[in-house]
DNA sequence: CATGAATGAGCTTTCATTCAT
DNA sequence: GATGAATGAAAGCTCATTCAT
């Protein structure tokens, strides 16, 4: 089974028959969900006035509610439309790796960093960790369309490791998360305490360098058991 | 130089010239900090009401006011108060450790769970990531009082690791938040996520047991240079 | 008819029956007036704290209340209280007097000054002034209490001058006011903008000094005819 | 120097900078300010409510904060409103004024009733005294716009008369009240306690004509020492 | 008597939302 | 479609007043 087809089950493709509606109203306003989530993102929903979002992508007030019916329907939008299908795209490249199943991780974790993590849509990390209680159903969604699919991906490529023997055996359902949490943790460090003060900043880069190269190392076959052998007295 | 040294320099303690005054006045609205922390970790800062706090914490909305100038300031009390100085008590533990840095990691990252993790004041993080760009100087006080000493002390650690031999050299600048990423990105799912769909929880111990052996496997001494050494073929 | 005649039909004595009992509140109390006055006068009853009363008087806020039933009562015995009996008190000094009348008005005035103006109670006017639409009923007690009886008295001056050939014939309704308007405004002055800057500050015995000596020679007898008579020729 | 000139220096016009601009916002609002002058001054600042003010002026709570972006700001737009440039106006009818200055001075006592006296503006003396201390700015605009201008114009007359031959030498600096003091009590009067009852009213005409008729008699050339030469025995 | 912590009605101010133009 | 003036519910905060101590 490959790695698609392990997904195409879970991820829910973005409802069609809204699509079109929905591809009108972002012809225009597609400056007014760009405006809303730098706006959400660095000051949180409460505290992003409709006018603020309204002015940024220079419309009237009046004209943001033409487009959506309310501020949390704008918040949704921003949301569900930033997200798009992040995990799918980067799947493809992933899927279509061929070699180790280290460098496949390593791959990936970069990836997403080009592909995610180095965009605007990298702070809906923080936007949903922020709200996710009040905004359940969108949290939901974020589950569904996000977090779900991102960890079979993860997991699909350990479990390739695995398969071929460059991994060890792993409690799969939590090892995802030590290729996901810090992806995450650099995306919200980012979009809070790291736009605060320059010494809180972190190099991306060498950041997920770090971070890939323990996991890796991590994850090895034998390593482990290895450790327990005493190497150093070879 | 001991950890305690390592630490004492940025650790600053609670103003104690306001200490017994302030004491006084949080003797019974200590009801307020407490129920304030939880409101506002769930709701965040704008999404909470005064009179939420005041009514959850036993008492009228101008009572709130009378320790509290203003939200804001409750606000920042909160955050301080609740921070306290809980890596100079885990401090101690993790100091008089005696035995291989393996288990004082994983120790290090157990005790963090008993001693904060699994304690009201997790949801801080959660709470000074979401508003950090609105209330600035709160992120600094986080960042001095919480981040650096926390990341102070998991670099001693893996010092300690590495020059006992058993711990191949790290990027420390970085390699540190491979054991502060999985701890933060674990305590917001909790307050964020984790609070919305069953199916999205994480059993703390499993997941964390996770974490502290990927790690530990990925910074042990002599692993990385035996993966390219092929050993599946031994 | 004695000056002292003309006022006691109305002048109402303050009411003996109370008297005993604000009497023993005014104790202690007396300090809660004192302050209020203060208050009141520099900065109006709404703007005035009923704490800030208390604090300026060295008591509790309980205190003020066990004094005071409201913060409206306060005022009305502020005003009640500092009005006193200042006209009668200046009666019988008036009433005393042997000589011109142009004498006694000066004297008169100069009087008020000594007794009213420069005293603390100079502020009940403004004070009644400014809030008398907030009070009618305490506008009417001024009124009975220190209006009515200060017409009559300067009344009783000019009709003396009258009778006695030294002034001319004069519209007595209006032309009292040309003596109370500018002691009023004095005090108004003194309280408002007098206090603001310092500019504006009006030095007392001048501006008494040339305000009786205008009126004073506007109401003398002959001397509007003779300056038809281009006295310039004799 | 003519009497324009003696003013032109401390009348300072209102801003024609921001007039533009303010002058369409208050095309409508202009109510608001009507609304608020008059519960001002028949209230105060601190017993007015903002919701009462937009209710006369028949908008919503809101829309007056869409105007002004406080209570306090309204205030102050209040009085700087309607005080204007009333002084200025009145100042052209008495410059071009030809005869006696004895009839001058009286045609400025009843041309300032008809301009200013006897309109809403009359107001504005009471509220800047009452408010004066809790508005210190305001306070001295008053004082550089009315204040001083007022007492220039009249000093001018008076130093007309002095010059002319028709007054006395005046002691100047406060001659000038004998004909601010009683105007200012007339309004100040008919704002507060004859607000009140009926019994304290005053007639405008009456008052003003006794108040003049004095006061032109008492700066007369001749009559202070003709006084001195005890008429009675002629 | 005196206190001052606690109350809650009431006020200022904000801001999402509407709608006439 | 677009605007922005107008709205009014809702929230923060104040302060006169009460009452247990």
């Amino acid at each position: 089974m490959s790695i698609k087809d392990m997904l195409c089950n879970t991820v829910c493709p973005v409802d069609n028959a809204r699509a079109k509606h929905v591809r009108r109203k972002e012809a225009r306003p597609g400056e007014l969900l760009d405006a809303a989530l730098d706006l959400f993102v660095a000051k949180g929903f409460a505290a992003t006035r409709a006018e603020e979002v309204a002015a940024k992508a220079g419309v009237s007030k009046g004209t943001l509610f033409l487009y959506f019916k309310s501020k949390e329907e704008l918040f949704e939008a921003v949301v569900r439309e930033t997200i798009g299908n992040q995990i799918n795209q980067g799947l493809a490249e992933v899927e279509s790796f061929d070699g180790e199943t280290i460098d496949m991780l390593k791959f990936a974790m970069f990836a997403w960093w080009e592909r995610v993590g180095n965009t605007k849509a990298s702070g809906i990390s923080k936007l949903v960790m922020s709200e996710a209680s009040n905004f359940p159903e969108l949290a939901n969604f974020y589950q569904d369309n996000v977090v779900k699919p991102g960890r079979l991906l993860i997991r699909a490529i350990l479990q390739r490791g695995v398969d071929r023997g460059e991994f060890r055996t792993l409690n799969m359902d939590y090892a995802v998360y030590s290729v996901i949490a810090p992806l995450i943790f650099l995306t919200m460090w980012k979009h809070s305490l790291g736009a605060c003060s320059v010494e809180a900043q972190l190099d991306p880069k060498d950041y997920i360098d770090s971070q890939a190269d323990i996991i890796v190392n991590g994850v090895l076959a034998y390593s482990p058991s290895l450790s327990h052998l005493n190497l150093n007295s070879i």
